[in-house]
DNA sequence: GCATATTGCTTGCAAACGCAAGCTATTTGC
DNA sequence: GCAAATAGCTTGCGTTTGCAAGCAATATGC
């Protein structure tokens, strides 16, 4: 009992710092590269994988863990630049959604690229595809309960 | 090839989906039952788990991934609370350590076992025993070139 | 040894975020 | 149908954070 306690608490602070350093590095790419932050990048690709290429701001931010309010401020200057539009629903006036315009979705994929080859960088040189593929499995079973996901 | 791209970027950002989802709700029970933010409870972990039980401000930001002024500005409010102290280095008048007090210790040992207590949820229902050991020793690997690490 | 570079830390400023309050639109209870 | 409750969104305010600049102490080059 007290030895997989340890163990399950060693994993998670592994899982912690395993993630924390990955999305360091990917922050510093995506923004010099593609002049994106990691939350708008995964802003878009909630957008791309949803069911109608839109979603609503409180949609986006149960999907993302942040507050209504952050996601009102990051459309904002997306808008401005054009990399996301706003629309309205046609039957409950309240709704606002977020939509990717075309030159979000290319942004998108410009930096799903980068997004690819650092995660390569992390697995490919160190786990073989096998253990890749089992702990695929391993942590889709971890998001049974997390609702819509990403993956 | 495309393959295996694809299933390491699947892979990434369920990494990022789970360890968000496991920090957001550590979050808010750290807070709500000990009063101490995520960072400030790794803070004090990284402290209990150096060499000599103390770091300097540097050290902490690289090995937390915040910048050197967070740190400054984390252990601030946690002095004047009583869970850290600050240390003068005997050679090098430029170094300030930041040290766990008793009280930090003991704080952190509380925080520990509700953070103990969440990674057993998140992981002794869904996984059987050998597939954590089995992950504990892959998630290592990932972090072979990380430096300093809690565990 | 002395000028220069580097390191550790702090502070001013701006960006990002959460919470609570407020507004409008829809849903619920009766 | 209508009052009350709820849901979606935005805004004000405080907190947290990073970057760049600045200051003091140490290390380096000659």
């Amino acid at each position: 009992m007290t030895r997989m306690t340890d163990t399950h608490t060693t994993l998670a602070l592994r899982l912690l710092q395993v993630t924390d350093d990955f999305r360091a590095g990917l922050s510093g790419e995506l923004s010099a590269v593609h002049g994106i932050s990691v939350n708008e990048f995964l802003l878009l690709l909630h957008l791309e994988r949803s069911a109608a290429n839109r979603l609503s701001r409180v949609d986006l931010a149960k999907r993302m863990h942040v507050s209504a309010s952050t996601i009102t401020r990051m459309a904002a200057p997306m808008e401005k630049i054009g990399l996301v539009d706003r629309a309205a629903d046609a039957r409950d006036a309240r709704l606002v959604f977020v939509v990717a315009t075309e030159a979000g979705r290319k942004r998108l994929s410009e930096a799903l690229a980068t997004f690819s080859k650092r995660a390569g960088y992390l697995f490919s040189d160190r786990w073989e595809d096998q253990e890749v593929d089992r702990f695929a499995s391993m942590l889709r079973r971890l998001m049974a309960g997390s609702g819509d996901t990403l993956a």
